[in-house]
DNA sequence: TTCTCTTTGTTAAGAATTTGACAAATGCAG
DNA sequence: CTGCATTTGTCAAATTCTTAACAAAGAGAA
């Protein structure tokens, strides 16, 4: 592409998409990026801004078609090819993310799962069946693997990725809550869940010391 | 508390938690905001920067102690009492989280899980039994809850989401993918996965039109 | 104790992000 | 077809966030 786009663009895009997807649900044909601002909680100029990024996707006087704006959207973030994604730990939370991206209507698809475990091999998850983690490199070696999604504990974290990145996979879905160390060629994207409640709880508490002064 | 703390100061503070419990198990007793600057791959200066809107916690010439630094962030972020978390929805994502939480050493513990499902009634997930939707109010009426953890369909977030609050929640952690509109003494803190799988997707989107153009 | 070295807290400069403003383009009513 | 109303794309100002720099404080060696 052109320019590198600023990280806190990025981070804003998916949230357009998911607002668009549902403005066309709806069946609205066209949006203005005041009325975008009003639904969305966010100024106008910051989402012409946002999406000038990219190209003009506007018209003045008009706004936005909605269908188009869409689907340059998806082509924006790569959603407009399916991406097969490998899971690592099939416990609780391997098996939520499994059905979660199994059933979303989402450009991704579960192509394997594998876990440490030799008494789940064999065991089906959202339609795929477990694999031994051994067979890792074997199975890189046949299938093209976009995305490998980590939800192991944290001990095995760093191994685990280095595996996959020495076997060809270039993004890690990090549910791990440590820090991964990648070669630069290599994306992670955390979710780290035990960050996201300490956030809550600091916002928490904030607040109960705000309500209890009285206020400001 | 005394003024108001930049929300990326605060997006930062939980992995400096996390660094710090990691040190603290190795035994390391001291530690320079160089040292943790390396460590961490941030600047020095954003450390102290950042540490300094809360109060001086280290000593020119030493650095900072571990033990203290950790309890004094711990106390900052709100972990020092147990925060007791009901779960609505529980599903597969559900059922992972409330283990989670559970089995985390992280001062949160699961008060209660409620499904709409009446064949869930009575199960037990991480130790607790599931109570059907309808014994919310009652519950909430009985019980301190600071957090409600949404994961449920997005289709019912923004009612079940209203119900809580009528009841006396002002904290939810919230798995669905809308974003959920809610008075000013409610502090909501997302996780959409969504959203996040598609950041993905877009670096990898990125990082594939880098490489196959040669580099800059 | 004294001297040197380390390292913080803090100020200020620099960079990045967000918001505001408006000319230019287009829609739409009459 | 004309003219007013709408709305974008973009430039500039304002704000926020990050990094650099350094005086002052204390650690630790001799």
């Amino acid at each position: 592409m052109e320019k590198d786009i600023s990280s806190a663009v990025i981070r804003r895009m998916p949230r357009y998409y998911r607002y668009l997807e549902e403005l066309r649900a709806e069946g609205v044909d066209r949006i203005s990026s005041g009325d975008l601002s009003r639904l969305m909680n966010v100024t106008a100029s910051q989402i012409r801004q946002d999406l000038n990024n990219f190209g003009g996707f506007g018209q003045q006087g008009y706004g936005y078609n909605v269908d188009y704006l869409h689907d340059e959207i998806a082509k924006i973030l790569g959603l407009t090819r399916v991406h097969p994604v490998i899971l690592i730990g099939v416990g609780n939370l391997g098996q939520a993310i499994s059905n979660y991206v199994h059933f979303s209507r989402l450009s991704f698809e579960i192509a394997g799962l594998f876990d440490i475990n030799e008494k789940l091999k064999g065991r089906e998850v959202a339609g795929t069946r477990i694999r031994t983690y051994d067979e890792l490199p074997e199975f890189l070696k046949s299938h093209d693997v976009d995305i490998a999604a980590l939800t192991i504990p944290k001990q095995h974290a760093q191994d685990v990725a280095d595996d996959v990145i020495k076997n060809g996979v270039h993004a890690i879905w990090n549910f791990t809550h440590v820090d991964l160390i990648v070669p630069d060629d290599v994306v992670v994207e955390n979710v780290h869940l035990s960050d996201s409640l300490m956030q809550l709880s600091y916002n928490l508490t904030e607040r109960e010391a705000e309500t209890s002064s009285d206020e400001e």
